[in-house]
DNA sequence: TTGTACGCGTTATCAG
DNA sequence: CTGATAACGCGTACAA
């Protein structure tokens, strides 16, 4: 990986540094000691003026607050931290933090930690039951304050033990799941109830012949199809005779299970989609059979993600408030740790998004 | 936020816990002294076994192991931080999080420290100076052994400034920038000789009046322009007549403009945006007016994410290698601060990845 | 092979 | 108002 040259104006060079070897001893961060010394007081005053405590002379403390400046003392975290008895670090532990409804929930979550004086530890953790508790393990070296699981593939014994064992003491905030622990709060979606209002809608566009496409593995993915099967059986459908296409979380699998659809159930008149994702793969199953949408075919994803902006034509989606669990999964999280006292669990509500695809 | 009772079989409680308030102090973590107590040995010993030194005798390296197990004992990784002058944290800086061509790179980075034994500090600063200029300042309190740094936005003079400040002695990878500073790295992308190949590929296909609609006030929105204006002033244009539309990096944007260049430019038979998600809101556009894709118009994205896969049509896109560049940044990273030399500067080259758009 | 003593950078307690 | 001193949890010379 070595270019040299000029291309468009930007010179490529090679500098195979020695970066800084021996140099970089001399100049170390500056400790409140250091100050001290300079200001000629002890470390415990330059402490106080540091956290801006009463009872101290007003001399004394500009003295110290300018040689503060001049030096730029900034002071260490983790060294505090240790007498502290905290770290101001918040663990965020996730599948995946590229999945669309994750990454905005991520950021909220991180802007208001960051506002509340807390730093987010984002752990992708995966999927696998062992790589979860990996994380969790890792987290606990690092002390964190709290922590945020995000993401119903979490609920599963294996973490919930791991949480026991590691997290016994701290407050732990899970995000769409909940485990039956002291220390551990949840904020829940009512997807089922919202799927079933997506059926709902479907009916009333009358496109009641529906089909459910997407995962079925997760406890988020179970509620959602629960609340299609209720529905649908209100409807008078029987439940062997509901179109159920079990698929991953990806567009492909949208897109194979979609091309399914249209091969063997051509009653269908409406699809609901366990994920905005896999939405936009079915919907390019769709746009290739040349199905007019919604005229022929109905559609609505799930979580309310860009992809169903960004679809032609817009589609349907139940918005399932990420964002509006992100500030207050991360809110109750910092209640907690600060001692404050909030219900142990709450729920949010879906809402549907309607666009050109209904 | 109360609700209670029973929706959907999932049942709603309030607990107002007094979460463990006086019970919490009772079982602190472990410490090597206490661990050391347990076996009779003293706290260095377990120290030893912990970081597997040699010169211990089997049968307390087996005891202390034994007991380290039972009572699951975890270091303190800010304390061990302490002593050893590091923190294995690395810190990563990026405008927002939530720009697809962002997540997935950050996905990368932070599961290759993790192997690494680090963590990673994602702080998502915005695009002000000040946010940025803040979030460096975080990073130095939490004595991050290096920072990346992601994204043009940051190459200017407050954030040079700041690192040169807070961070002159740790090293900092600038993916997609660079700072003339000894400590920096630049992992760049030829995103102007990128988008030079673009036009030849659209002047090949016939469609050689070619539009450039996006944002132009980063640096890397800058090459980009460069190579539009090379490449089209190398086909007999004068730079005088390019259409070339100033947006924001947004699908509306996109939208807006497209819908401009179509009222204003008839002659245009091709668009290259300087973002996907630009050109996902021109499709939109287009769709609208039925601009036929690629007859009608041909249209090429920058970043190629999966905007770009999830249109129909899909469209083309210039690869502007945000993984590769996440790993080699990564790595660069990590070995820096452990000590290993790499170039300082290094240049990834873009590629198209044609779709049904072109 | 193991223990003692010290230091990392900070805050808190107590004495002055 | 200010300064010693101890403590946080850990690693490591140095001594035994």
């Amino acid at each position: 990986m070595k270019i040299t040259g000029n291309i468009c104006d930007i010179k490529i060079q090679e500098i195979e540094d020695p970066l800084m070897k021996i140099s970089s001893r001399e100049e170390m961060n500056m400790t409140i000691y250091d100050i001290a010394k300079l200001a000629g007081v002890s470390a415990s005053t330059v402490s106080r003026v540091i956290n801006n405590k009463a009872g101290i002379k007003e001399s004394t403390r500009q003295k110290v607050k300018a040689l503060l400046k001049e030096y730029n003392y900034t002071p260490d975290e983790n060294a505090r931290g240790l007498v502290n008895k905290n770290t101001k670090l918040i663990g965020i532990m996730l599948a995946d933090i590229r999945s669309a409804h994750h990454t905005d929930l991520t950021y909220v979550v991180e802007k208001y930690l960051r506002q509340k004086g807390y730093c987010g530890i984002i752990l992708n953790a995966g999927s696998e039951t062992e790589e979860m508790e990996e994380a969790v393990r890792l987290l606990e070296k690092r002390r964190v304050d709290g922590m945020l699981v995000v993401g119903s593939v979490f609920q599963n014994e294996r973490v919930k033990n791991a949480i026991s064992e590691h997290f016994s003491k701290i407050p732990v905030v899970f995000a769409n799941g909940e485990f039956d622990l002291p220390n551990v709060y949840s904020v829940l979606v009512d997807e089922c109830g919202g799927v079933e209002r997506c059926v709902d809608l479907l009916v009333q566009k009358q496109k009641g012949n529906i089909a459910f496409i997407g995962t079925l593995n997760s406890p988020s993915s179970q509620a959602k199809l629960k609340g299609f099967k209720r529905a649908m059986t209100r409807y008078g459908k029987s439940e062997e005779s509901l179109v159920i296409l079990d698929g991953q979380p990806s567009k492909e699998s949208g897109y194979q299970m979609t091309q399914k659809l249209l091969e063997q159930y051509s009653e269908i008149q409406g699809v609901i989609y366990s994920e905005d994702l896999i939405a936009a793969g079915g919907m390019r199953a769709f746009w290739e059979a040349g199905v007019k949408i919604p005229d022929e075919m109905a559609i609505i994803g799930i979580d309310n993600t860009i992809y169903g902006e960004l679809s032609c034509p817009q589609f349907t989606s139940l918005d399932n408030k990420m964002t509006d669990m992100a500030s207050e999964a991360a809110r109750i999280l910092v209640d907690a740790v600060e001692g404050r006292k909030n219900p142990r669990k709450i729920m949010l509500f879906s809402d549907i998004i309607e666009r050109e695809s209904t």
